[in-house]
DNA sequence: ACTCGTAGCCTTTTT
DNA sequence: GGCTACGAGT
């Protein structure tokens, strides 16, 4: 690495925010400013000067962005020990080694947002704290909110001044005592407590300031008060601080994200050296042009530029669409074109979308044209039942102070202990101020329980006994006998007989199994337990991306930030959807809505639609749309306009006000003979299964775990789908089949995916609709005639 | 103590 | 439209 020229190729600015080391220095870079690139560069650069790796620390966002920064790095400059990890994560280590200070143990546990309610009900129980006029959700965000500003129980009931806040100070210190009881931490604690440790501990903050000497931040415009203030106190004696960020893609601002600390940054470091990097490397001048169009319409906004670079090409398209589903239709059939016509990859394109929940519509359209795609976000592995179940006997393995996770696995399985054994354990632990597993101990020796409960509680604490001595070995060997001496598969498979999410739950077990395995093997520092309970609390779908792997990709606005696709779709340009509903009640609300589209429609490299149904479903019932206020604000004459809604009635708006942008435009890819193959007709993608390498049908889904760590769970589901005769290849729209009782139908609908798959049919008989699990009803497929 | 049914919430976005 | 948490019934 040491002959490489690192200030090669880079064009002035970057050149200045690579070469420049000592002292604070603030990146303001646009988006394909090439910021990974500069930061890479830089770090490897530092390297070649003499500084130590190990005195340099790198902050990110998401484990996804530290993990990018890392295989950059490693590409660039081989492999160093620089520090490279999210916020979270770095403040874990920290509390690890330095709990006591903050009046933590050593072994706690970290509790994510379900957990986290659940302790939260226990508090106010507690505080005999009444939900007449908040919901639990309201009050978890409050709480939440002050956490960020670092705003501990004490200091608000001392300061407490409006209603709202004396009546979040009657509930927030029980939450925070309820935590600290259970040894555990939320993760607005993982940074709290890490500042208030460097604050109140001169000591310890001389120490850091000293160890990481050179300190970088990625996603500044993100970073919240109490993530400012460990920046601070780690750049106090050695001021080498390097934010890089973008005002503009703010969009955390309802995790407490403040904008402010690019003013703090200012103020704190007065000598603080401000590069602006604006040349655009990623997206087309008509892109720009858009995205430079919107977010000027930010009022409270420092004037930035966008300079682009790469030649012109196609327009951005704005598309209009009848309904929803018709919008996934489209999306669906214009990318099989563009993959029949040999033009891109699956790969090359993603959807994008506001909520998770509008990933569905999307699923289906792809689904249907058998086009493998990802899901990015939505349920997390670690939020699953079943992965949660199992995580909690390992939580409380490593701390049996942990009651959270104690009430989560004492009778799951069920083993006899019920809602009254349950409170006497509690007012025992309450009266003898011992943890609810301490509290059985005592209790199983004086007897005094009935006899039921009596022989679960005393099954369940060998049970605990016997686990524990499998504590400090390998964590596969003590999943696997958590797994067996509970029972668990059993009890699971009893569970789902009737219900149908077997195989998935079942899978999830052995995926599980498979991390644990992953783990085992990659033995760093510390007990595998712990490191595995870390990973499982602060790990997100997010980090499981695979770009190497030819799928379609769909996720939220705010997922694809730091991402870049040729092909770009953003869809449901509505009001209340984008700009949403809830924005409204913020007084910036709605900027900020408007940088998460900016950040979307940046993320396009060649191609870019954005699109709007003129009626939509919400909750079961499709009522028209407005079109979104943003699309008045876009440069309409530097756009392409198709409206595929054949027929506007009274009840749909045009976002123009008038329809005179309504000509038939050209399709996006040059040669129209290709786009013409995007008709109605399914059967034309049956080709496109060579050309996307959709598994097999007859594929054994036991094959499916040798390749487990290349799909994501989803994935996952769309295969074993696939595989078994709930294929959503046999049973489509369309579709006729034959019901038992009811004899034929069509299938007017489908949903769902493996055992879960369900169809409506209108039956020809008497025109009624039914729907069906499919696991439930077998359905003859019948043949067209 | 466990099972089944339904009412009500939900859906902003993530560590 | 789907999940969940709680309540009634066994």
């Amino acid at each position: 690495m040491t002959n490489i020229d690192l200030l090669d190729g880079l064009n002035p600015s970057q050149k200045q925010a690579v070469s420049h080391i000592d002292g604070p220095l603030l990146m303001l870079a646009g988006p394909g400013s090439g910021k990974t690139r500069v930061v890479t560069h830089r770090v490897g650069y530092m390297i070649q000067q003499g500084i130590s790796p190990t005195s340099i620390l790198a902050l990110t966002f998401t484990n996804k962005a530290a993990d990018e920064m890392r295989s950059r790095l490693h590409r660039l400059v081989g492999d160093v020990p620089v520090w490279m990890g999210t916020f979270h994560g770095f403040c874990v280590r920290l509390l690890r080694r330095y709990a006591r200070l903050v009046g933590l143990p050593e072994n706690f546990s970290i509790y994510d947002t379900d957990d986290a309610l659940s302790v939260l009900k226990t508090a106010l129980q507690a505080a005999q704290f009444s939900l007449t006029h908040v919901s639990l959700n309201t009050l978890a965000e409050k709480i939440s909110f002050y956490k960020n500003r670092l705003v501990t129980p004490e200091q608000l009931q001392a300061e407490a001044l409006s209603s709202d806040e004396h009546q979040i100070s009657q509930i927030y210190p029980f939450y925070q005592q309820q935590l600290l009881k259970c040894g555990a931490v939320d993760f607005d604690d993982l940074l709290m407590h890490t500042a208030v440790m460097l604050r109140s501990s001169p000591a310890l903050q001389a120490e850091l300031d000293e160890r990481f000497r050179y300190v970088m931040v990625d996603e500044y415009q993100d970073t919240n008060l109490a993530q400012y203030v460990i920046l601070r106190h780690l750049c106090v004696r050695f001021p080498n601080l390097a934010a890089t960020g973008d005002p503009d893609q703010s969009i955390y601002g309802w995790r407490g994200a403040n904008l402010q600390n690019i003013a703090y940054l200012e103020r704190d470091y007065p000598t603080v050296r401000i590069v602006r990097l604006e040349q655009n490397y990623r997206s087309t001048p008509e892109i720009l042009a858009v995205a430079d169009g919107l977010i000027q319409n930010n009022q409270y906004r420092k004037a930035k530029r966008l300079v682009p670079t790469r030649v012109p090409g196609t327009p951005v398209r704005l598309s209009v669409y009848a309904t929803a589903r018709r919008e996934a239709e489209d999306i669906a059939e214009q990318i099989a074109a563009g993959v029949n016509a040999g033009q891109r990859h699956l790969r090359d394109y993603a959807v994008l979308y506001r909520t998770n929940a509008q990933s569905r519509l999307i699923e289906q359209g792809l689904q249907q044209r058998h086009m493998p795609y990802q899901v990015i976000g939505g349920y997390r592995f670690y939020l699953r039942r079943e992965v949660k179940d199992l995580v909690a006997y390992l939580l409380l393995l490593n701390n049996p102070d942990d009651n959270v996770a104690f009430e989560r696995v004492i009778n799951t399985p069920p083993r006899g202990i019920g809602k009254q054994t349950l409170q006497k354990i509690s007012q025992a632990s309450l009266a003898q101020r011992l943890s609810m597993l301490a509290a059985c101990r005592t209790m199983v020796a004086e007897k005094s329980l009935d006899k039921r409960a009596l022989s679960g509680l005393t099954g369940f604490l060998k049970l605990f006994d016997t686990l524990s001595e499998y504590v400090h070995g390998s964590l596969v060997e003590l999943i696997r006998t958590t797994i067996e001496l509970t029972g668990y598969r059993e009890y699971l498979a009893k569970q789902n007989s009737r219900d149908d999410r077997d195989a998935d739950a079942l899978a999830n077990l052995d995926e599980l199994l498979a991390e644990a395995a992953d783990l085992d093997h990659s033995t760093d520092d510390g007990s595998p337990l712990e490191s595995f309970l870390e990973y499982a609390a602060l790990q997100g779908d997010l980090d499981k991306m695979q770009s190497d792997g030819d799928l379609v990709t769909l996720m939220t606005l705010h997922a694809a930030k730091g991402l870049e696709f040729p092909c770009v779709y953003i869809i449901a340009l509505e009001e209340n959807i984008l700009p949403h509903q809830r924005s409204r009640d913020e007084p910036l609300g709605l900027e900020e809505e408007r940088r998460l589209l900016f950040v979307g429609l940046t993320r396009a490299q060649d191609q870019l639609q954005l699109s709007y149904a003129r009626r939509r479903g919400f909750r079961g019932q499709e009522s028209p749309v407005i079109p979104s206020s943003f699309l008045m604000e876009l440069p309409r004459d530097q756009m392409q306009r198709i409206d595929l809604s054949e027929s506007s009635d009274e009840y749909s708006q045009d976002e123009f006000g008038v329809d005179d942008y309504n000509q038939a435009a050209p399709l996006w890819d040059d040669d129209p003979a290709q786009t013409v193959r995007a008709t109605h007709d399914s059967h034309d993608y049956d080709t496109l299964d060579d050309v996307c390498q959709v598994a097999p049908d007859e594929l054994d889904p036991h094959s499916i775990n040798s390749t487990r760590s290349l799909m994501l769970a989803s994935n996952l589901a769309s295969t074993a789908a696939n595989s078994s005769r709930y294929s959503p290849k046999l049973y489509c729209q369309g579709r006729i089949v034959c019901h038992p009782t009811y004899g034929s139908g069509r299938i007017i609908a489908a949903s769902g995916l493996g055992p879960k798959r369900s169809v409506t049919v209108e039956f020809f008989s008497d025109g009624l609709r039914h729907t069906f699990r499919l696991s439930h009803v077998h359905l003859n497929i019948e043949e067209e005639s």
